[in-house]
DNA sequence: CAGTGGCGTTAAGGTCGCGTCAAAAGGACG
DNA sequence: CGTCCTTTTGACGCGACCTTAACGCCACTG
């Protein structure tokens, strides 16, 4: 049985989220604090760390450091809207991944299933997973938050490079405008909201298109936008 | 195999990341004080030696200097954050370069294989080694605490040193004020703290730029700072 | 085939992060 | 107590960035 540790002094987010989690098949843990979380990591096993990082007394970042200098268990940030400074320190100190609070806890379980996936059956450094994507002409590299096309460097700005790290993170999966908008500009989706499309357009300009002209990332009326392969 | 001694009292500490080191492919050797670490240098046949400076019951410098009376082995000490004149006091004795604590395994790996890549191909004696590094035109001097640029030397003060420091430590990898402040100011950053950024700006005007006017240091909006190779 | 609504794209406006100068506040030293 | 050096704070201005608005196109619908 999978084991998720969940730290964050919230208690009341942290209790409704280990419900669904429960619900899902994880055994859960919680911890309240910087403090009583590094005993929880031994004691209860814990197969992978959700961890918030905004926490009124505490600093995430040294909670996640002081983890890292303990054990290498896979480790899950919650963020900040579009805090991203705290998203590559993360990142640095050797977070698997991040999600934009407020997140449904649905997108939450899957997050931690796509961490299990790639951390359990290889053991494969974590940091390794996380540091690059190439998905054809197009990579990116979330520690440096740098995307090349074709091994040219491409500049994009904060949010641009947000809404291009979720598309690239869900190759081939049409990805809704409210959780680009929530994940990329750290806001829900408001109506008449049209933040979304601009900041994908100018980003469809600064990458290159495929040989037939076409651009990697394609818009499915009414659903959201894919990254394709090819 | 490359052994590496560990001297730290917090046997918790030294056991999870001795296991990381043996994954990493490294052999280790714990002394859990001083005194048994004189032995261990020897018997152990430590290639390299992780001291911590902070150690409750024993000076760390003393065992650094005794160290130092009776051997040439590399040293890597751990300090507290921002704790210049530990960190000043540990190179002039002759340590190879400072970690502040808490960090990650993966860093210290890092540090680690730096400092070995530079003591044992020449096999130069590591008082020449010690504390340098050089990334194009730009290069510091960890025990004298001096940066030259193309050779010339560069007057920092001690916190723009310090900054300087950090930067040149992750090259390429961007750098968030908050971890500027802590490493380099010794506090954590405030809201509306403008010292990180003063500060990098007379490092800027000390320091020359590249060919085309660019400085090294560059700044990545929303996320902090990156030192640049060319 | 006209209508409607989703989407691409450009331009304009406002916000805010950051560079920099200047003055104030510490601190070491005589 | 006064001087010099370092560091911090305040203030001003620029420019990058995000957003909003507007216009036009195209797909789908009745």
């Amino acid at each position: 049985m999978t084991t998720i540790l969940l730290i964050d002094d919230d208690t009341e987010l942290t209790g409704l989220l280990g419900e669904y989690l429960e619900q899902e098949g994880f055994r859960v843990a919680i911890a309240a604090d910087g403090e009583r979380a590094f005993g929880r990591i031994v004691d209860a096993r814990a197969d992978i760390v959700v961890l918030d990082i905004m926490m009124p007394k505490v600093d995430g970042l040294q909670v996640l450091r002081r983890i890292r200098s303990e054990s290498s268990v896979p480790v899950l940030m919650l963020t900040a809207r579009g805090d991203e400074a705290d998203r590559i320190a993360g990142l640095d100190l050797g977070a698997d991944d991040y999600l934009a609070k407020p997140c449904s806890p649905a997108e939450l379980t899957a997050r931690i299933r796509a961490i299990l996936r790639r951390t359990q059956p290889g053991g494969e450094p974590t940091s390794e997973a996380t540091g690059v994507q190439r998905e054809g002409p197009l990579a990116i590299d979330r520690a440096r938050r740098v995307a090349t096309w074709a091994d040219t460097p491409v500049v994009l700005t904060g949010v641009e490079f947000n809404i291009l790290d979720v598309l690239i993170a869900q190759v081939g999966k049409p990805v809704s405008r409210a959780e680009l908008s929530q994940q990329g500009l750290g806001r829900p989706l408001a109506s008449y909201d049209r933040a979304v499309d601009v900041h994908v357009s100018s980003i469809r300009q600064k990458i290159g298109t495929f040989d037939d002209g076409r651009s990697p990332i394609q818009s499915l009326r009414g659903i959201g936008y894919v990254l394709v392969k090819e």
